[in-house]
DNA sequence: ATATTTGCAAATAATTTGCAGTCGA
DNA sequence: TCGACTGCAAATTATTTGCAAATAT
């Protein structure tokens, strides 16, 4: 995704497309890797000189008000944020800290999960243990 | 549960039975909401007048790792705590800000989910929505 | 033009830490 | 007795807030 085409993403969105708004969602969607608040200052201040953590949240909060992020409870000490917006897992490795992404053979199978009556906004699968990689040794 | 069984339970899992976790055990126990750190500690202090906050979070470390109590990443802003360990679901309704706990029709469900290679040690799964009581409004 | 957004510094809130005194086996 | 546990106060860390200056439509 191009500048322009995130700017018109925001706008239809009904947020202003402002620089930074643009620099995290784009962070976000080019770093899978679940990151915090922090690891997005931390990078995006080297790029852009002029740039508060205060902006980070405020920009995170107005992306995540549009639907466009996510919030995922994944740490105990920190936020962590996603742009993929659908449906979908997360592993937690306790031996690397890494956050693993994993779709659904079958996306109806969580929303089976949830008991009847109650109207489910949005659904979240979490694993924790020990990765693929770090079991090999 | 009575004291001595509760004291026996901690003594098997290989922490000490001291009364402040026994008491904070059997809160979580009783107290099947889901409470926070500071939820428990101003009851505690209540019934044990000298019960500090550190003294929580020391208790429940110690629950947790003997494998009694989990924590919870409900919430963004602080952990929940819980003393059931068997995998079941949440919900957190939007509305009145309650969690149910809910049972799975198939528990092998879950673990289905797991992505093939990865060591799964505890499994959640949560949904944010609003419930069925506030539904009915 | 003007309402929204930014960015700084200070405030808040949850949790952790250092350490002296206390408790449980 | 002795090492583990508690509790106080201070430290740390993530996040929020107040407000003047900057920015987008």
């Amino acid at each position: 995704m191009n500048d322009s085409e995130l700017i018109s993403v925001l706008s239809r969105r009904g947020i202003r497309p402002t620089q930074q708004r643009i620099a995290v969602y784009k962070y976000l969607l080019t770093h899978p890797e679940h990151p915090s608040a922090d690891t997005i200052y931390r990078a995006l201040v080297e790029e852009y000189p002029v740039f508060s953590r205060t902006t980070i949240y405020n920009s995170l909060g107005a992306l995540i008000e549009a639907g466009l992020v996510r919030q995922v409870n994944i740490c105990a000490d920190e936020q962590r944020f996603d742009a993929t917006v659908t449906d979908h897992g997360h592993f937690f490795c306790k031996e690397c800290g890494k956050v693993y992404d994993f779709g659904f053979d079958s996306p109806a199978m969580v929303s089976r999960l949830c008991p009847r009556g109650f109207i489910k906004e949005q659904g979240d699968v979490f694993f924790t243990g020990i990765c693929k990689h770090c079991y090999s040794f």
